[in-house]
DNA sequence: TATATGAGATACCAAATGGTATCATGTCAA
DNA sequence: TTGACATGATACCATTTGGTATCTCATATA
């Protein structure tokens, strides 16, 4: 098994597969934010903003704190992490494999110039 | 902008969220498989391997070799390094007050482009 | 040649997904 | 207290997704 705690990897991944929810926790990697601050930066309503920060939250990406009437949002490093850890798994194919692979890349380049 | 190539890693990512297709690249980097042998290590039919395989190859992580009558399912690692390089971006964030000091950092920043 | 086999292509289905609209609730402030 | 505002909750819709079944095509092989 590869996964240290497979429900969380695929709770990420899942979170991870929207592009706007990656766009939401760029955002949040800068600055923490509210839900309506983080839906005047997208042109959906802030109830599907909502969704996309409870996927996230659900991936362990962000966590959640209110504040007030405020519901504060903020990014977790932590579940990204887990996210890289997986795919370090692959690292060492990325050295022999990756390596043979460029090679036959720019040899195909080169046979086009012909 | 963080992706290098958006497209790709959209891709990538769409293809990642899903245990099986992940399950299949891990088969896949211990062993080229046709689309067969691929099938007989699920309990789902063939027609639904060759789908994941599909969306696997249209996400670059992934290439497809005929040869003969058989299709050759190779691990692209490349593609997986595309996911790594987008992670990469918050490698900075792991560390809590990294994060802390970035943030008012980019909060400057921010306010100058109001 | 005849036949078995690997794979492609559709058509179809149930469930999940991303979105909206609408209404209810809690909290701040005048 | 009353109104304004941030959020929660629900119902609903169209599209995508993961899956099956079935048919056809191409290619080994007896």
């Amino acid at each position: 098994m590869i996964d240290g705690s497979p429900g969380a990897v695929q709770g990420a991944f899942r979170a991870l597969a929207d592009p706007t929810r990656r766009d939401i926790l760029v955002f949040l990697s800068r600055q923490d934010m509210t839900i309506s601050e983080v839906a005047s930066r997208f042109d959906i309503t802030r109830a599907a903003v909502k969704k996309h920060l409870t996927i996230l939250e659900q991936g362990a990406l962000i966590s959640v704190h209110p504040s007030g009437r405020e519901r504060i949002n903020r990014l977790e490093p932590l579940g990204l992490k887990s996210v890289a850890d997986w795919l370090n798994y692959f690292d060492r194919f990325w050295d022999d494999r990756l390596h043979n692979l460029q090679e036959a890349i720019e040899e195909e380049e080169r046979q086009k110039d012909d």
